[in-house]
DNA sequence: ATACTTGCTGGAAGCGCTACCGGAAGCGCT
DNA sequence: AGCGCTTCCGGTAGCGCTTCCAGCAAGTAT
C-alpha cells in the first residue's frame, strides 16, 4: 500500500465485487439477507484485500463504541502495585470475553487537578460506560456522571450518593473487626494501627472495624496507638517509626494493607524488634509476597482479579440492558493466619 | 437530562445562539474566523449546557483520534509486574502530556491464538499509532503494520526488519557482559546463568554477553552451568534448584531478572547456601524491591519508566511527521554494586 | 389470472462533525 | 462612486459507515 493512498471503504470493495455498499455492510455484519454465494464472493474479496471497515465511522452511526473507560486515580500510590495491576487483570479478561476494548486514564499527580474529570467528560461518547477504579475522586465528576446517564461502576464504595451508584467492595469494617479481635483472642493487649489513607473509604472503614474490635472486647481507645498510613510502603516505615518514638507499650499492630506492612517490617527490623514476638503485624489485601515475608504475614484475604472482574461483569450489564437498578455488590474476605501474628511458628 | 433526551449537537448549540452551525465549530476550535462577541456568547452557551462535541464524529471527519494503541503481549509473566506497570507509567506520563489517550491491549494466555494481531489490525483506523510492548510478536503482525503504514514503535529490539522498525532498548549485551565481568573481577570461577525466556530478544542478548564476559577473560562456557528462566519468581525458583541438582560447584550465579533472581534466593535459602559467601548473586532491571532482599541485590539498573517515556515520544513524533527515518534509541545501563555480589558488606 | 408472500438487492438518508468556498458588510483609498 | 481588502459568517459537501425503505424476481396460494 502506498503512502499515499487511502485506506479501502465499503464503497471499494463493492466495485470490486459488483454489489451495493449495502451488500458488503451486510456481509461483514452477518446480516441474512445475502445469498450464500453473493455472501462467499464478497467474502473472499474482502480477506484478499485484507479489509477491515473503519471502526470509527461504525461508532458513529451505531452509538456504541465497545470500549469502556478505566479510570484509575491518584497513582502516586496506586501504581506500580500489585493492587492497580491485578485489578486490571479482572477488568481486562472481562472486557475480552464479552469483546471490549478498555481506555485507561490514569491520573497522575503532576497533571492538573480536573483533568480527570474534563478528560472522561469530553470523551464520555467514546466510551459505552465507564469504571472508576478509586474512591478518591471528585463529587463534581460522580454528579456530571450520574447527570449524564451513562453507565458507571465503581471498584470502590463511593462516599456519597451510596445508593444511587453501582459500585463493588468488600466488607472493609468486619474484615478489620475480624483481624483486630483475632490479635485480641491471643492475648496482645496494646494493638496499634496504621491505618490506610483516610481520604479514602476503605481506610476510614477499616479504622471502624479496629474501634469496634477493640469495643466489643472492653479495650479502651488510645489515640497514640494509632499512625496515618497511605497503603504505601514508605507510609507504612515512616508510621512505624513514628509509632516507636512516642515510646509507648506496643504489643501488635494491625496494618491499613499489605504493603504498608512492608514498610513496617522493615521499620521493626532496623529498631531490632522481634515480629512476632514483640510486635504481632497483621496486613490487609493478601499480596502474593506476603507469603514470602519474613516471618510470613497474616493477613485479611480478598480477590482483587475478582473484584475488578465483577466490575467490570456488571458495567458491561448495565451497558447492555441487562440490569436497570444500582447493584452493590460486597464481595467475601477471610483472614489467612501465618507467622507473623504469633498464632503459628 | 433524560434518559429518552439525545446529546446535544453542534445544530442544537447553533439555534440556540442564533448561529450557524459552522461559528459553533469556529469557537470550539479556536479558530480565528469568529468577532470577540460571538464568541463569547456561544461560548457561554456551551458553557451553560455542557455541552462536548461528539468525539467520535470528529475523528471520523479528521482522520486522527489522538489515541494509541498499546498493546502487552504474554502477560502471564509481565503482568502484574513491576515491569509492565513502569514501562506503562512512562507511556502514559508522555502520552498525556501530548493529549494523546491510551488505548491498551494486554493479551492474556487464554485468549485465542491471533486475537491480538487480529484486534490491532481491526481497530487499526481508531488509533494515530501503536506501541509494541514486547518483543514476542508474531511476524505477520510486524508485516502487516509495516504494510499499512501505520506508526508504530516497538519498546523491545525486534527480532526481525530491525533496521526498518522503530523501536527503543538497552544494550543487553554489554550490560550482560558488565554483570559476568564484575563476578569474575571478584575472583569467581564457576559463574551460572539462568536465562529469561529465550524466545524473547532481551534474554538471548543477555546470554550471549554472559559468554562474551567468560570468553574474553578465558573462562571456558560449560552449558551445565546455564539453565533456562522465563523472567518470573517461579522461573527463577525452579532453574535454580535444577542448577544446584546437578550437583556441580557453582560460586555465583547471574540471573536474566530482579523477579527470577528473588526465586533464586528462595532457592537457595531453603537449600542453606549463603548470599554471597557461597554464591553470590547478579539480577538485572533493579526494580525497588531489589534494595529490600537479603542481602541487597546487585543488579544492572535500567530506567523502564524512562524507556516508556522515550518509545512514546518517538511514536508521537512520527505520527506527527516530525520524524520520518526509523530511529533506534538505545538507552543506558549500569551495574549497580550492592550485597548480594560479595563485594560490599 | 391475480394477489400475496418470500428472498435478495440497491438507493438514499443520516450519524455529528470539519473544511472549503463564496458572499456580505465595513473600511480606507483613489 | 468605484475599487480592493479584510473580517466575519453561513451553506454545503463530505468522512465511511448502518439502516430504512422500496423494488424486483420468483414462488405460492387463491
Amino acid at each position: 500500500m502506498d503512502i499515499f493512498s487511502k485506506y479501502m471503504n465499503l464503497d471499494d470493495i463493492a466495485r470490486i465485487a459488483g454489489v451495493s455498499r449495502t451488500t458488503v455492510s451486510r456481509v461483514i455484519n452477518d446480516h441474512p439477507d445475502v445469498s450464500a454465494p453473493t455472501r462467499e464472493k464478497v467474502r473472499k474479496i474482502i480477506e484478499e484485500h485484507r479489509f477491515h471497515p473503519n471502526p470509527v465511522a461504525r461508532m458513529l452511526v451505531t452509538k456504541q463504541t465497545r470500549i469502556i473507560g478505566v479510570g484509575f486515580h491518584n497513582p502516586t500510590y496506586l501504581f506500580p502495585s500489585y493492587y492497580a495491576s491485578t485489578l486490571y487483570l479482572g477488568i481486562n479478561r472481562v472486557a475480552y470475553e464479552r469483546n471490549y476494548a478498555t481506555l485507561m486514564w490514569w491520573e497522575q499527580s503532576h497533571m492538573e487537578k480536573d483533568y480527570f474529570t474534563r478528560r472522561i467528560l469530553q470523551q464520555r461518547r467514546l466510551m459505552d460506560g465507564i469504571l472508576i477504579a478509586t474512591a478518591d475522586v471528585s463529587a463534581l465528576l460522580i454528579e456530571q456522571l450520574m447527570e449524564s446517564k451513562i453507565p458507571f461502576v465503581m471498584i470502590e464504595k463511593p462516599t456519597r450518593y451510596t445508593d444511587e451508584i453501582n459500585y463493588v467492595t468488600i466488607d472493609n469494617i468486619q474484615s478489620a473487626y475480624i483481624a483486630v479481635e483475632h490479635l485480641i483472642k491471643l492475648g496482645r493487649k496494646r494493638i496499634a494501627h496504621i491505618t490506610g489513607s483516610l481520604n479514602i473509604i476503605d481506610g476510614q472503614e477499616r479504622l471502624v472495624g479496629y474501634r469496634n474490635a477493640l469495643q466489643r472486647h472492653d479495650i479502651p481507645f488510645d489515640p497514640d496507638l494509632v499512625a496515618e498510613g497511605a497503603f504505601t510502603r514508605e507510609s507504612g516505615y515512616c508510621a512505624m517509626k513514628e509509632l516507636l518514638e512516642r515510646d509507648i507499650p506496643i504489643d501488635a499492630v494491625f496494618v491499613g494493607n499489605d504493603d504498608c506492612a512492608e514498610g513496617v517490617f522493615q521499620s521493626l527490623k532496623e529498631a531490632n524488634i522481634c515480629i512476632p514476638d514483640d510486635i504481632a503485624v497483621v496486613g490487609f489485601d493478601d499480596v502474593p509476597a506476603a507469603q514470602d515475608f519474613t516471618p510470613r504475614l497474616t493477613t485479611i484475604h480478598q480477590s482483587i482479579q475478582e473484584r475488578g472482574a465483577r466490575g467490570t461483569a456488571l458495567l458491561l450489564d448495565l451497558i447492555e440492558g441487562r440490569v436497570k437498578k444500582p447493584h452493590h455488590i460486597i464481595l467475601p474476605s477471610h483472614l489467612v493466619i501465618r507467622q507473623s501474628c504469633g498464632a503459628q511458628v
